[in-house]
DNA sequence: GGATTACGATACGGTACCGTTTCGTAATAT
DNA sequence: ATATTACGAAACGGTACCGTATCGTAATCC
């Protein structure tokens, strides 16, 4: 089967990039509500026909773009102890929900899980299912290895090392007084010595 | 100073009262995007003017819902052990976060934060941190009678009890697989022994 | 070169909503 | 009684946005 030969010009692939771009840009900035054919159009130096070339309706275009931002995972270490590791990863995503691009997108589109049901199935499938996997092999290679006691109950540590970080990262700017030290809850959660 | 009297005809309380209840209830079933002028009028069984005549703009309106549901939180056990009564509101948060209307309004709101920062922080000073300071001193009510180990860092505690709740409410629908009992969590952030 | 499709610009109809205003009626104060 | 304010109903202008359509130009295939 050849690839199928369409006959008239063909789309720009810079204005594909450019759109969805700039929907997340506008995600990051305002929310989805913002999100506006015309904004998009004129923020990507795009006519509205482009739009709808490629995309039946706004919905439509902001879910390719959620998709999109699946590739704009932040990094992952793979140098270091499991619990330097973990430890980078939790301030990351403690940080990263108000001072990230990605943070920021993830929020907002968590925030209308209640309004548009499919668009938070599509998050956590593609988005935060993926992470948790990746953080879930560290803490197995840190119970390997020895720098984790073996009693752990994994599924018990993965919702009690993200959630706190979600809730801290969430209303870090509502109370300074959550300056609760990541490593603490890090020590804590996996029945490490305090540090003092 | 004498109380002032107005000269016609007195607001009637019970628009002001069927007006909030339904922007609560709008809010809790389809977020605050949901919530517009003439909806409410509609659903209240109230004309847009006796709105106006309250509150000045949209965003007064909602604001002043959500003080008012401030009033409306969950029952708090007075009776039980310290363990007993924190399992109970852990899982009061965990399923109230989609089946109370409390629970939907909170996450609808915290949606918003982003778009909303006073509206988040309302919410934040109002409601989460009261609620907080009463968890606060079940788990130092626990810790002085000697349920809880006097080793814990109260200050760690808090978040790691919170944050996994919300973190396995927000996702409750999305993956099946998150069922992980409260009790375990609990057990494992206090330092008690596994149950299996 | 001719057919075909993408592109930017622009206009259009339709809808939803905000906030204002008007009007006739109801309730309360003096 | 009379003044004053609240109430419901309804209409209004204005704005923002969606999705569609038109048109001249540009790019690509045959």
């Amino acid at each position: 089967m050849n690839a199928l030969k369409v006959r008239g010009r063909p789309r720009s692939e810079d204005v594909d990039l450019v759109i969805l771009e700039s929907v997340l840009d506008t995600i990051a900035e305002g929310g989805i509500t913002k999100v506006t054919m015309e904004g998009i159009a004129q923020r990507a130096g795009v006519s509205k026909a482009s739009l709808y070339r490629r995309f039946p309706t706004k919905a439509d275009m902001a879910i390719a773009a959620v998709e999109r931002m699946r590739q704009e995972s932040p990094v992952i270490p793979t140098q270091g102890s499991s619990y330097e590791r973990l430890l980078f990863l939790m301030e990351a995503m403690r940080t990263g929900i108000h001072g990230s691009r990605y943070g920021r997108i993830m929020l907002a589109v968590i925030s209308h899980g209640q309004e548009r049901p499919e668009l938070a199935q599509l998050v956590y499938d593609r988005i935060l299912l993926p992470r948790r996997q990746r953080v879930r092999e560290i803490v197995e290679q840190g119970i390997e290895n020895g720098e984790f006691p073996s009693t752990l109950n994994i599924d018990v540590v993965m919702p009690t090392l993200i959630g706190p970080m979600l809730y801290l990262g969430m209303w870090s700017m509502c109370d300074p007084y959550l300056g609760i030290k990541t490593e603490d809850v890090l020590r804590s959660v996996m029945g490490l010595p305090r540090l003092d």
